[in-house]
DNA sequence: TACGCCATGTTTTTT
DNA sequence: ACATGGCGTA
C-alpha cells in the first residue's frame, strides 16, 4: 500500500497492527487523524474486512464526515457503510432500532440542553420548590453528572455520598427532582443527551441478547478523541468489543479539555488495567507546528501535574517566536488583530482562511466581529448560537416532533398557544398535571380536556388535536419537505413570521425558510433512503450548525471560535485573544488545582493549533455585562518559557491601569459607531450571506451613547441627549425630545437610532 | 388571557 | 447586553 510510505514508525505500527487492543498516545499535531484514516483503510482493502463490522467513533459529526471522506478517497464507496459517527449519533440509532426492549417508542425524541432545562424548571415549580435554590443549570448538571457515571435515579437516592451532599448543599429534594425528570421523560418519550449513552448501557446490560448481537457486528471497534470521553461512553464500547477485543482508541491526556461535562482522563489509566496486553503506541513526533510553538506549548503543560510521559518533538523550522500584543480595550485588541491579518495577509501571501481567532467564551466574539468588518476582513464565527437553537427554528422543530410524538411534552408547551389560541397557562398546567396524576401521555389528556377545561380553552384544545390529527395523515403520504412545508403554512407560524415586518422578524422567516430548504436537501440526497419526515426529525437534535458549513461558495475566511470548538483543527496563524486572569484561565476554574490544569490543557490546545505562528493578546479593560472592568494578563502568560515569547512592550504583570471609563460609555470610540446594529452572534444559516444589515432602530449600543448626541426615538422622534447616568447595573439617559420634552430612558430597553453629528 | 413595562440574573467551555 | 419572567393593566 503506498500510503503507509508516507508514514513514521510508530503511525506504520499503528496502521498495520489491527488485531487485540490498542491505545495511541497521540501528541499535538502527530498525524493522528491520519493514522486512524489509513488505519481503518487498511482494515478494509488489505484484510477485506466489511466496513460494516468496522465502528469509529469521534467526537463531532464533522470530524466524522471529514475522516468518512478521506478513507473514501482509499477505498471508495464502500466508505458510506462504516459505521463511523459520535457517540451520541451512533447510539441514537441503535437505540430507535432496539427502543422497544427498553419501552420506549422508535421515533422517540430527543431533549436538547434547553429542553432539560426547561422541564427541570417546570418540574422544581410543580414540586413547589424554589427555583432560586434549585436552579436549572445547577439541578441539570447534578442529573447530567450522575447519568454520565451511570448512577440511576434509584442508585442516587440511595446513595450516601450523593444525599449527603446534597443535604450539604441545602438541596435535600435533588433525588426526587432526578426521579421525576427521568419518569417525565419517559412518559414523554423522550431522551436528553445523557440518555442517549446512559439507556445505551441499560441496554446491553439487560439484554444480552443484543449486546451478543452488535459485539458479532462490530469486530472493530476505534475511539477517537479518547481523553473526552466518560465513564459512560467507555463502558459501552468496553462491553461492545469484549468478544472481538480489536479496540483501538485514540487520544492524548494533554488535550482532555471536556472534564467539566463528565470527561474522565481516568477512562486512559483504566485502559491499561482492563486490557493488560494492551499495545502501547506513543505519536511523538509534531509535523503542523515550528520549532518554537512547540516548545512553548511544552513548556506551558509541564506545569501540569498529571500526564502521561510524552515527548513531543519536531524537526520543524524554529519559525517565529510567539508574539504577545498589549491592548487599553477590548476593542482596541480587535483593531490591533485586524491591522495584524491585514499586514501579514499582504506580507506573507495568507488567505483569510490561513487565520483563526481563538478565545475563551463565546462572547468574546464581539470586539472582533466589529474589527474585522470595519476592515473589510470576512470572517465566519463557528459555534455559538446554532441556528438549530433559534427560537423560530425551535418552534417549528416542536411542531414538527409534536407530530411525530403525540407525548413530547417539551414540544407540547411550546406550541400548544403558537400561534395564540386562547390556552394560557394555567390551562397548559392543568394539562401537564393532569397527565402526572393519572399516568397518561399528554396526547391521552388532550383528547379528553373538556374534562379538565373550561369551555372555550377546551374547544381551542380540540381545535389544536384535528389541526395534529391532519398533519399526521400527511406524514403518512408526503416527504419530510411536503409535510414539513404543510405543517408551517397551516399551523399559522409561518404567517405569524410573514406579518411580522420589522428586521427581526424578516430573518426569523427566512431562517424559516432556511431550514424547509435543509428539509428539500435531504429529501433531494440520492443518499438518503428513508425521506420521511421521521427521518429527517431523528438526529436533528443531534446537529450543529458546524455540520452545516462548507456549502458556501465563498470559502476563504478568518474563523473566530472558542478554543474548545478548535480541537483538532490547524490553522497558519493563530490569535489567542482575552489572555487574561479569571477571563483565561476562568474565574469558575480557579477553585482546584483540576479545574486549573484543564484550563491549563486548554491553553496548550490553543497553542499547537497553529502552524507557523500564535499571537497572545490580552487587554487592559474589557467589557462585561456591560461594565467596563479592569483586568490583569493571564498567569499562563508567565508560564510560557520566556525564550520562546517575543513581548511587544516590556511585560509587566502589576502595571497600573489607564483611566477608566466606568458605565456610561467612551466618547472616543462613540464616533465610529453610529446606529449600527448590535453584534448578533448569530450563526450563518447553511449557505447565506457573513454580515447581517443595519436596521434603522434596534436597542442602542450603549457604549456609544454620551451627552450632547442626537438620536431618534421610534416613539418621541427627534431628541438630544442631556444626561448619562448609572444606577444600579442599569444605565440611564436623560433625552430632550424635540416635541415632548425630557425624558429619562432605560438603556436597556430604548430603541434608539443615534444621528450622526 | 394578552401585553407592556421593568427587575433580575447571567457568561465557561458542548455532544 | 441580553433574555427571561413577574406583575399590573386592559
Amino acid at each position: 500500500m503506498d500510503y503507509l510510505s508516507h508514514l513514521n514508525p510508530p503511525q506504520r505500527e499503528g496502521v498495520e497492527n489491527l488485531e487485540g487492543p490498542t491505545m495511541i498516545i497521540a501528541g499535538a499535531g502527530s498525524g493522528k487523524t491520519r493514522v486512524l484514516t489509513y488505519r481503518i483503510a487498511h482494515l478494509i482493502t488489505v484484510k477485506n474486512v466489511d466496513p460494516f463490522s468496522i465502528l469509529a467513533l469521534t467526537f463531532t459529526n464533522k470530524a466524522a464526515k471529514e475522516m468518512r471522506e478521506r478513507i473514501e478517497k482509499i477505498v471508495g464507496t464502500d466508505a458510506r457503510n462504516l459505521w463511523m459517527g459520535t457517540f451520541h449519533s451512533v447510539f441514537a440509532r441503535i437505540l430507535r432500532a432496539e427502543a422497544d426492549k427498553l419501552g420506549y417508542p422508535s421515533n422517540f425524541t430527543i431533549y436538547d440542553t434547553e429542553d432539560s432545562k426547561s422541564l427541570i424548571r417546570a418540574i422544581v415549580r410543580e414540586m413547589g420548590l424554589d427555583d432560586k435554590v434549585y436552579k436549572q443549570n445547577v439541578v441539570y448538571s447534578r442529573i447530567s453528572g450522575a447519568k454520565n457515571n451511570l448512577v440511576s435515579w434509584q442508585n442516587y437516592m440511595n446513595n450516601s455520598v450523593y444525599v449527603s451532599e446534597d443535604e450539604q448543599a441545602q438541596k435535600p429534594k435533588m433525588g426526587a427532582i432526578y426521579k421525576e425528570y427521568v419518569q417525565r421523560c419517559f412518559r414523554s418519550g423522550a431522551m436528553d443527551f445523557d440518555d442517549l449513552l446512559f439507556n445505551t448501557n441499560v441496554l446491553f446490560r439487560d439484554h444480552l441478547d443484543v449486546l451478543n448481537k452488535y459485539q458479532q457486528r462490530f469486530k472493530y471497534v476505534m475511539i477517537d478523541e479518547f481523553q473526552d470521553t466518560n465513564i459512560s461512553q467507555y463502558l459501552i464500547t468496553k462491553r461492545l468489543s469484549a468478544v472481538h477485543q480489536n479496540i483501538c482508541v485514540v487520544g492524548d491526556d494533554a488535550q482532555s479539555i471536556y472534564a467539566f461535562r463528565g470527561a474522565n482522563i481516568q477512562n486512559i489509566l483504566n485502559f491499561e488495567k482492563d486490557y493488560p496486553d494492551l499495545r502501547v503506541i506513543k505519536l511523538e513526533q509534531n509535523y503542523r507546528s515550528t520549532q518554537n510553538i512547540v516548545n512553548a506549548a511544552n513548556s506551558v503543560i509541564l506545569k501540569n501535574a498529571a500526564q502521561l510521559k510524552k515527548n513531543v518533538w519536531t524537526q520543524n523550522d524554529d519559525g517565529e517566536l510567539v508574539h504577545l500584543i498589549k491592548s487599553t480595550s477590548d476593542n482596541e485588541e480587535g483593531r490591533l488583530v485586524a491591522s495584524s491579518i491585514f499586514e501579514d495577509k499582504n506580507n506573507k501571501k495568507l488567505e483569510n482562511k490561513d487565520f483563526a481567532i481563538l478565545y475563551r467564551t463565546n462572547s468574546q466574539s464581539r470586539a472582533m466581529e466589529e474589527a474585522l468588518r470595519k476592515s473589510n476582513i470576512p470572517y465566519r464565527i463557528y459555534g455559538g448560537l446554532s441556528f438549530y437553537q433559534r427560537k423560530e427554528i425551535k418552534d417549528l422543530l416542536a411542531y414538527l416532533r409534536f407530530t411525530i410524538n403525540h407525548n413530547d411534552e417539551q414540544s407540547f408547551r411550546r406550541i400548544i398557544n403558537l400561534p395564540k389560541r386562547g390556552i394560557g397557562a394555567s390551562s397548559v398546567d392543568k394539562i401537564v398535571v393532569s397527565a402526572f396524576e393519572n399516568d397518561l401521555g399528554i396526547w391521552d389528556v388532550l383528547q379528553k380536556s373538556q374534562r379538565i377545561l373550561p369551555n372555550r380553552a377546551a374547544n381551542a384544545v380540540d381545535n389544536f388535536v384535528t389541526l395534529i390529527k391532519s398533519f399526521k395523515i400527511r406524514i403518512a403520504r408526503a416527504d419530510a419537505y411536503d409535510t414539513a412545508a404543510f405543517i408551517a403554512k397551516q399551523s399559522g407560524l409561518l404567517k405569524e413570521l410573514y406579518d411580522d415586518k420589522t428586521i427581526e422578524g424578516l430573518n426569523r422567516y427566512e431562517n424559516v425558510q432556511e431550514l424547509l430548504n435543509a428539509i428539500k436537501e435531504f429529501v433531494d440526497d440520492e443518499q438518503q433512503e428513508d425521506k420521511s419526515l421521521e427521518a429527517f426529525i431523528a438526529d436533528v437534535a443531534l446537529l450543529t450548525d458546524a455540520d452545516n458549513e462548507d456549502k458556501d461558495s465563498n470559502n476563504d475566511h478568518v474563523n473566530l471560535m472558542t478554543i474548545h470548538s478548535a480541537k483538532g483543527l490547524e490553522f497558519k496563524h493563530v490569535f489567542i485573544v482575552g489572555m487574561e486572569e479569571d477571563l483565561f484561565p476562568s474565574q469558575m476554574m480557579l477553585n482546584s488545582r483540576a479545574d486549573l490544569e484543564e484550563e491549563r490543557r486548554l491553553f496548550y490546545v490553543a497553542l499547537t493549533r497553529a502552524m507557523e505562528k500564535v499571537t497572545l493578546s490580552y487587554a487592559l479593560t474589557r467589557y462585561r455585562f456591560g461594565r467596563l472592568k479592569n483586568c490583569e494578563p493571564s498567569r499562563f502568560i508567565e508560564e510560557i518559557d520566556p525564550t520562546y515569547i517575543k513581548v511587544d512592550r516590556k511585560f509587566n504583570r502589576s502595571e497600573p491601569m489607564g483611566n477608566l471609563n466606568n458605565g456610561s460609555g467612551s466618547s472616543v470610540y462613540a464616533k465610529n459607531l453610529v446606529a449600527q446594529r448590535k453584534t448578533e452572534r448569530k450563526a450563518v444559516p447553511p449557505g447565506k450571506k457573513l454580515h447581517t444589515p443595519s436596521p434603522d432602530f434596534a436597542p442602542s449600543d450603549t457604549r456609544s451613547l454620551d451627552t450632547g448626541m442626537k438620536v431618534e426615538h421610534p416613539k418621541f422622534g427627534f431628541g438630544e441627549v442631556k444626561k448619562m447616568d448609572v444606577e444600579g447595573a442599569n444605565r440611564k439617559a436623560t433625552i430632550e425630545f424635540e416635541n415632548f420634552g425630557e425624558k429619562t430612558l432605560l438603556l436597556t430597553f430604548a430603541k434608539l437610532r443615534i444621528m450622526e453629528n
